[in-house]
DNA sequence: CTGTTAGCGCCTTCAT
DNA sequence: ATGAAGGCGCTAACAG
């Protein structure tokens, strides 16, 4: 009735002991540290497999006794899914600082690849890792190497730069999100066939570009009766998005699909409320925020992609921990996945 | 351009430098234990939370050096859900050896409730602590009860006993669960109406009975045009739900709708394709295993409402593990969320 | 190449 | 009511 699990609570003395060596050349073993000879290698090695010894973590946090930096470089402007993040992370501060970890925020103009990359340079050498939201772009792709260079643990978040060589990316597979919102849209729609609008920040934005590419897949395969329009690029503005939308929402009487690609959300709600189709057309969305919690509670929005930004904040703290460490990456734990929110699941 | 948030390092003797007392005597107040001068504690505490005073966690679990055991109480049979939990908990042996943690899987019937409590008495004494998936049963919260009594933390996984004195529960909200099964039914069924059927495995499981009740509850309310037909008892079991289908879809030529609540699985499908009417029916059950996993890419699932699996096993150990230290419980990250998983966003 | 040794920061007797 | 001191298991410097 019971399988088992033990822990035989071994230590680094018992197998010391055990191979016939000291302590000191375990640990060189353990941490595959040179001056060891080969069979004595393989002897303590086997030691270790045979039963199965797990070196005890804290003791080891402990004797290493070095404190962590790492840095978060977010976009300076006021886009609530990025202050959720850094939310998440200074509700951490009290687990940061009982692990001798520290977390330190930079803002800088994330969507400018000069100001991106000359952020990122000033931060070559202070930190152990840090987190960029980072713009697939030469110039922050070179920075990015360049900290890797230096020796800096690098983690890409949200947004990738997957020809960097950077350590890790923590965010969703934006293609993927897109599909994800083309079939919603598709499906919600029904039987009906009309036009679908499309509003991003812009498509030269990785991500955006990814999602747009991934809805207009399914759209085109699945939904051959809906007729996708061209992109708005709303720049993230709500005025902006709003004006271009209204237009869009005038010209065509037979919009029944809509995807709002990146921020901006509130212009696009105003625009469809302010021609009082906001019950007739479907409209799907990125990101749980007060806002879009509120339009699905409304039944403006019908669903939102999203991806849980206190589960990304704490998986780029614990991936760079884990990059700093020389530690494996639970890679299951730390897949970031594409939620879909719907007014019933709102968490 | 940069905020901070800085790890001064500071240490237990520190705080009693400036504190003007001894080692022990800080970590007496740290612990509020008794045996010090109510104005020493206020001298004490006035320093630690001058200074932000966070102990080093690694430094205490090693110096406490106690090996905890858990025991993880789930169902003896074939449920793949179950399954994935089981194997995801085995997939964490390395880290939890890492902090000598041991767990262990102790199968039993949960589904009878004598049986059950029998098995949880049996732990009494031996574990810390005790995660067990429940049947609401009035044995079954007496056994609870007695474990919590004899000082063992328990949490209930996946099913909840909410009048007992557990800790914690881990697992989802049932009755949103039902909510959001019943409003993806209803609009992806679009403008057609109909009628629905529910396949569960027992209306005498709370989190079915939950989950029937959310469903109903968003039906009526939100679509009237659908006729939810009685909810038949497959007991979790493939043939039996097969045949209480099959003989369903055959008096109703009408369905346009299904919602499988609990397992069996396999067998609703079978019903469904040996009628021939899989891409007719819009079907939504639970849970991403293998087999849902296929469903939802042949189109013949059009949605799974799931928890994670492995964020529960992991939330649960942790959480326990916090009960036993007398930490305090991160609810935002232990929180499981209810996932709508359809073929483009399959983990 | 290998072993010895002094901590890391906290907890826990044991004295006082 | 308070303090002193040893040790948890591992790491890293220093000897040899």
């Amino acid at each position: 009735m019971a399988e088992e699990t033990v822990s035989l609570a071994l230590t680094l003395k018992d197998i010391a002991r055990e191979a016939g060596v000291s302590l000191a050349t375990v640990d060189r073993v353990l941490h595959n540290r040179p001056g060891v000879r080969p069979d004595t290698v393989r002897r303590v090695q086997e030691t270790i497999a045979r039963n199965a010894f797990q070196p005890h973590v804290a003791a080891a946090e402990l004797a290493r006794g070095r404190a962590r930096r790492f840095a978060f470089v977010m976009p300076s402007g006021p886009n609530p899914f990025m202050q959720q993040i850094e939310a998440y992370l200074g509700e951490m501060s009290a687990w940061l600082a009982a692990r001798r970890l520290s977390v330190e925020m930079v803002t800088t103009d994330v969507f400018d690849p000069s100001v991106l990359a000359a952020s990122l340079e000033t931060l070559s050498g202070d930190y152990d890792g840090v987190a960029v939201v980072a713009l697939d772009h030469p110039g922050v792709r070179a920075a990015i190497n360049d900290l890797v260079e230096a020796g800096t643990k690098v983690v890409t978040l949200v947004s990738d730069v997957p020809s960097s060589r950077r350590h890790h990316y923590v965010g969703i597979d934006n293609i993927a999100a897109g599909r994800t919102a083309g079939a919603l849209v598709g499906r919600l729609i029904g039987q009906k066939s009309g036009k679908v609008a499309i509003v991003a920040g812009s498509q030269g934005l990785r991500d955006h570009a990814e999602r747009i590419f991934g809805f207009n897949q399914v759209m085109a395969s699945e939904f051959p009766d809906l007729n996708v329009l061209p992109v708005l690029e709303g720049r993230d503005e709500d005025d902006r998005s709003e004006q271009l939308l209204s237009r869009l929402l005038g010209r065509h009487a037979d919009i029944v699909g809509l995807y709002n690609v990146g921020a901006g959300t509130q212009g696009v709600a105003s625009a469809l409320s302010g021609a009082g189709r906001e019950k007739q057309v479907v409209f799907v969305g990125h990101d749980v925020t007060a806002l879009t919690r509120r339009l699905l509670l409304q039944g403006v929005m019908d669903a939102a992609i999203s991806q849980n930004p206190g589960h990304e904040a704490r998986a780029a703290v614990r991936v760079l921990l884990a990059l700093a460490r020389g530690e494996p990456i639970l890679s299951e734990q730390e897949k970031i996945r594409i939620d879909i929110v719907m007014r019933d699941n709102l968490p």
